[in-house]
DNA sequence: GGATCCAATTCCTTTTTGATCTCGCCCTTG
DNA sequence: CAAGGGCGAGATCAAAAAGGAATTGGATCC
């Protein structure tokens, strides 16, 4: 499982079509329709089920869709955390003087 | 920005140092090194601070530590999500028979 | 000043990812 | 009922990324 995997699977189970998803990812069907599989292959379990106008997430994909957008949400404030010195939880994020208490080591 | 990354920079600031932290992945020193090089770079700010006994985690690193360990348990439970039926939380898992409706297309 | 320990760099091989072309399937439509 | 269109999946090849072995540079300790 990667975090590419992550947004590819969400991308699908939005459009709820390889195609399109693969178009909004710019990147090619075939390509992303193997990641699918494997991801559906290394978790064990199938995630969509197929259909001859698309896809369609089964139970299973459908649990794993808020877990992969939880995830893909952690990853952004990780990313927020690293470039914000301190990121107050509840006010605007007002530019504060690192208050970092510098751990004495 | 990748799983494994997180899962490397994790080991290396649990051990506070590159090459035990590439022994306890069962990796070799220089791709770690590169890889959390990589990381500092993408992120945009460095994360350690490099010593000549090891490395020590900048307060930078310190926040991005916390994301990175939640990031991981979040994996694993969209991984047990999948592999759980129903999750029921308190009774055995009866084999209760596929109430899945089928849905029409 | 030499030995030692550490991360970083270099070079090479292997694995993974993505693009193009194609097939098989199912539904639609004339 | 046959032809056509749209869809996901498979095969094949090229590019990118990851990993390993050997080495370097730098700082510390004796």
């Amino acid at each position: 499982m990667s975090l590419t995997q992550l947004g590819y699977f969400v991308a699908v189970a939005e459009e709820q079509h390889v195609g399109r998803a693969a178009r909004r990812l710019h990147i090619s069907q075939p390509p992303l329709s193997r990641q699918i599989c494997s991801l559906e292959d290394e978790l064990g379990a199938p995630l969509f089920l197929r259909t001859p106008r698309g896809v369609r997430l089964l139970p299973a994909g459908e649990r794993f869709l808020e877990h992969a957008r939880a995830i893909l949400a952690a990853v952004d404030a990780a990313r927020r955390a690293v470039a914000e010195p301190a990121l107050p939880p509840l006010e605007a994020e007002a530019h504060r003087p690192s208050r970092q208490p510098t751990r004495a080591l």
